[in-house]
DNA sequence: AGCATTCTTGAAAGCGCTATCATGTTATCA
DNA sequence: TGATAACATGATAGCGCTTTCAAGAATGCT
């Protein structure tokens, strides 16, 4: 088949898709007619709306949306920013806005960014050439200014940030109520000497969430010590380090909460290699309640928000925000969810 | 010339992005000159493509690619369609398709299509009305007839299907040795009585992975039963339930084989209920090689496909296939990765 | 009936870019 | 040195659509 190229098939080739103006054509009308009965823009009586409904058909037209967005100024499309597209996690969220945007008959560019500065921004600024009539970033991680800045030409909503203003919707989670529920639990079953697995260190999320950790310690009396921390990057292989690298330490504690389930999944594995048991010799404590937590032994008690509600949440406000309005929305708050791998300690005493 | 240029305020709302005219007329030349700056067209002075470095830097410009497309006919950006863009499992081959795409300067456009097949043929269309250069299908579910007709227009990559004529490459991963890999494996270990947790029916990757699964009984003439198999649908919560239903039913074996990781995790979670455990009592394997199959307890046999492999095979055949040559790429093979959670049967017999 | 309104509709000008064609300029060869 | 080939560059014409602008047709009003 196919060895030499030739000199320019160039868009000849496309020969099988049709235009608004051969649908013009066969129809015996002006394109601009065509493009006012497909946008409803103005009416078109019926002889011709019916001619027209006709070549639609027999030509099997679609539109083509760049050529729209490039003459009309908007792509119904929206640029949404993930930091990996391979995390579960994320990806709950990306199916939340996905489903809301196809349904209001937007299409989702996802790129991601692997928490890097440069790429993000070298997203957004891909998306921006793209025309995208928003942007919604999963978790920036650029700082508030530029955020502000892109938000004065495209509209944004972005997660896990405190901050808006006119065109920059955010909408923030509560990781630090989170995290200080799931430790909580851990105090309130007895527990005193509660090793934490921090995330990427840079990661907005992860602060929160060892904030959250240690207010609660903090409302209990128990002093914080750094010695009970190890960081991870949230991965699965970092909880297990992380994890071995206490024990070597020679710290002692009856717990552990893993700042993500990722992390905790870790733990899990290295509590095994080391011979103890969930949760008879420690309890473990995850966040963000991924699909797995619930089928892992013992099944993982966790702290969830629902990302996927989040991402819905995210697409709507963005929908309304093009729209003209501006919204405040709300993320559903953090839940704990007890399931069975905490258990109240010393391992006899009542809770 | 034009004698009145109606002034249209409209778009000037976009007054902060720049265009290639804007940056022709800083850097002193024609708009023409700039184009084939940018594509490396042709060859330019020196000293205008000094000045136009200056000029783009100076105006923060980036080329939108929506024109491009329009005024050229490619844009420079490849559809890929997933089908569920949650996944863990193919979030992996996205990944390592996006990666190979942006080193290519090429832009990677998801969209997913939850295993049905309308919403698989309008996911390409709304491509194809966006005239992307090409699209990667991860596991179609559209038929063959279909395929081929969409590839006369539109190159194609598709994985998991044996199919190729022209434009359209398939890129078929060995579903049926790696089942087959893994039951020999249990075979190997003296269990008879295997029990085989299905995937959605209607999905080409299950019944290869099934077909995988009988060949290797076949070979060891051990006659397929069954009742030995539940249906699943690739989730956890459905690898949970079959293998309750397994249980329920009265049949006896001695290891599951799930049709992916994800139910496999549900397998776990349910001999976790019936108090059994894994692999003193019942040997476990899985299929895909998730990253959290390793770190779960005990860690998980599996079969190990490398999906980010794939990915990345899938868009370099896709850039080769849009240069004009005729790639046929090949599928790195399944490999089983041995952990903890098989064991020989009867459990103190002799591997 | 006469004039002002209100539709419906087509012509034409772009959106931002690429690609063809035509035009100077400079290098190359008899 | 004159003629030919080989560049570098600009002007120009679209890609497929939307959107003024203005002209006709149909309607309303006094």
């Amino acid at each position: 088949m196919a060895k030499t190229i030739p000199s320019r098939p160039k868009a000849s080739s496309r020969d099988t898709v049709s235009t608004l103006e051969m649908v013009a054509a066969k129809a015996g009308v002006s394109p601009s007619t065509v493009s006012r009965f497909l946008n409803g823009t103005a009416t078109v009586s019926e002889a011709k709306r019916m001619a027209i409904e006709a070549a639609i058909k027999k030509l099997n037209f679609v539109a083509n949306p760049i050529a729209s967005g490039l003459a009309g100024g908007k792509s119904r499309c929206i640029g949404v920013v993930t930091q990996a597209i391979d995390s579960p996690f994320y990806g709950r969220g990306l199916m939340g806005i996905e489903e809301v945007l196809i349904a209001a008959d937007y299409v989702p560019l996802f790129v991601s960014s692997h928490w890097r500065e440069q790429d993000e921004m070298r997203c957004i600024s891909s998306l921006e050439g793209r025309r995208v009539d928003g942007i919604i970033i999963l978790t920036a991680c650029l700082p508030d200014k530029t955020l502000l800045d892109v938000a004065k030409r495209t509209p944004m909503v972005i997660t896990g940030r405190d901050l808006g203003s006119g065109q920059l919707i955010s909408l923030k989670f509560d990781h630090y109520n989170g995290a200080r529920m799931a430790t909580e639990h851990l105090i309130s079953l007895g527990h005193r000497q509660i090793a934490f697995l921090k995330g990427t260190p840079s990661h907005p999320d992860a602060t929160e969430r060892l904030n959250g950790y240690r207010a609660a310690l903090k409302a209990h009396d128990i002093p914080y010590d750094p010695k009970l921390t190890a960081r991870g990057d949230f991965g699965e292989a970092s909880g297990e380090k992380a994890t071995q690298l206490l024990f070597n330490s020679g710290v002692k504690f009856s717990a552990i909460f893993a700042a993500n389930d990722q992390m905790a999944y870790g733990a899990y594995s290295a509590l095994y290699q080391l011979g103890l048991r969930i949760p008879d010799d420690i309890s473990v404590v995850g966040f963000d309640d991924l699909p797995a937590s619930s089928f892992i032994s013992p099944p993982l008690t966790t702290v969830k928000h629902s990302i996927y509600e989040i991402g819905k949440i995210a697409a709507q406000t963005m929908i309304q925000l093009i729209g003209g309005s501006a919204p405040s929305p709300e993320a559903p708050p953090p839940e704990l969810i007890i399931r069975k791998s905490t258990q109240s300690y010393p391992a006899d005493s009542k809770q």
